[in-house]
DNA sequence: GCTTATTTTGACCATATGGTAAAACCCACG
DNA sequence: CGTGGGTTTTACCATATGGTCAAAATAAGC
């Protein structure tokens, strides 16, 4: 029986857990083509065939990743309640984005490099899964601003906005630290900042 | 003579010119490592040996580009001036980098995918010239800060969010095409609405 | 403890890739 | 028009890489 069809073994469970994780330091760092079998095997303390018993290629970890983590990344998203205080609701939001990007930083990284080579692999679930949930949200913003509660802005644009602001802590984290001149932790000062902003 | 010395023919100077233009398409679609030079050599409608007649490596022709933009990059972060209207500056500065991402967004992800994976290779020029050409303007907003001609912002942040909000749509132009649900230009409104925002 | 199913390994393979060398080609210039 | 420098091609090479296979080793169940 394939090990995919169902993590049964205990030895499966700590092996897969070990191999996604090292996957994520290396595809987050090098890209999908940058990043090879070895490295990640090596990473997570296994030999390269007895990684790829657990998976069949190099894209099905790749892919597994990705899937995993989409949930993850929409759930601040998913959170915005049309019912509660509009900027409250927003704040959070953002809060929620940042910390994620403090958190999660390789997973933010893993994203944008797919993204920015053209998300050859999650293409479908950018213009699927993700577009739905935007397209929601957004009309839930637009119904905001019609009551009055909440400046004049163009729904889409906002969330791209608090996109860009979050994640460029996480993926342009070495920039950050060139410029600001060594490893200081910094996200909050601007989260704060940008909240008196908007 | 080797034409890195100095480009004379004609026809060196055409074939480098071909090959920096197809280079910047490969590596700003696929990062250093998933380029292949034959990929390259292809778009630049030369054979691999051929092209590695004009650039020793690989690495030399990524190095060229990233050379060669650096200047262009900055630019619009150089022309703030300091005597000049505090809020016309900013959303100038504002304005070229959004131009920029619009007319130049291969140049955008190439700066992207070299600092998403590490700056392996321009590390040093973030640390060097850029971290200086920042400091610098971070001086200039805090004296308009605090001379009271502009709102109290960590002047370091607001760059970062300028080049947060500006570069997002180069970089991550697939997944904002895909959730808009076409290929439609947008920037500008996007523009406006941030200009309304600060 | 023995048998069976799972896990790991070592030896491979085919292909892709960065790069080289030398011969062939072309083109301006005398 | 032919000769020499610049340019391009053909044929390679060494290594890296994704992936396979069968045998060895280990763990689980009885």
């Amino acid at each position: 029986m394939q090990p995919q069809a169902r993590a049964a073994t205990r030895i499966q469970r700590k092996n897969t857990a070990a191999i996604l994780d090292a996957a994520l330091d290396v595809f987050s760092t090098h890209g999908f083509r940058g990043a090879t079998v070895d490295q990640i095997a090596q990473a997570a303390g296994l030999s390269k065939p007895n990684l790829l018993y657990y998976f069949p290629s190099k894209e099905a970890i790749h892919t597994a990743l990705l899937d995993g983590l989409m949930e993850t990344w929409l759930d601040p998203l998913r959170a915005v309640d049309e019912a509660g205080d509009p900027l409250a609701e927003i704040l959070d939001y953002v809060r929620r984005k940042l910390e994620m990007s403090r958190d999660f930083p390789r997973e933010s990284r893993l994203f944008a490099n797919e993204i920015i080579q053209g998300a050859p692999r999650i293409g479908p679930a950018l213009s699927g899964e993700l577009k739905e949930l935007v397209d929601e949200k957004a009309e839930v913003i637009r119904h905001w601003i019609a009551d009055g509660k909440i400046a004049e802005v163009n729904p889409h644009h906002l969330i791209f906005s608090i996109w860009a602001l979050t994640q460029h802590y996480a993926d342009f984290d070495v920039q950050v630290h060139a410029v600001l001149g060594g490893p200081e932790v910094d996200p909050f000062p601007e989260a704060q900042r940008y909240l008196e902003t908007l």
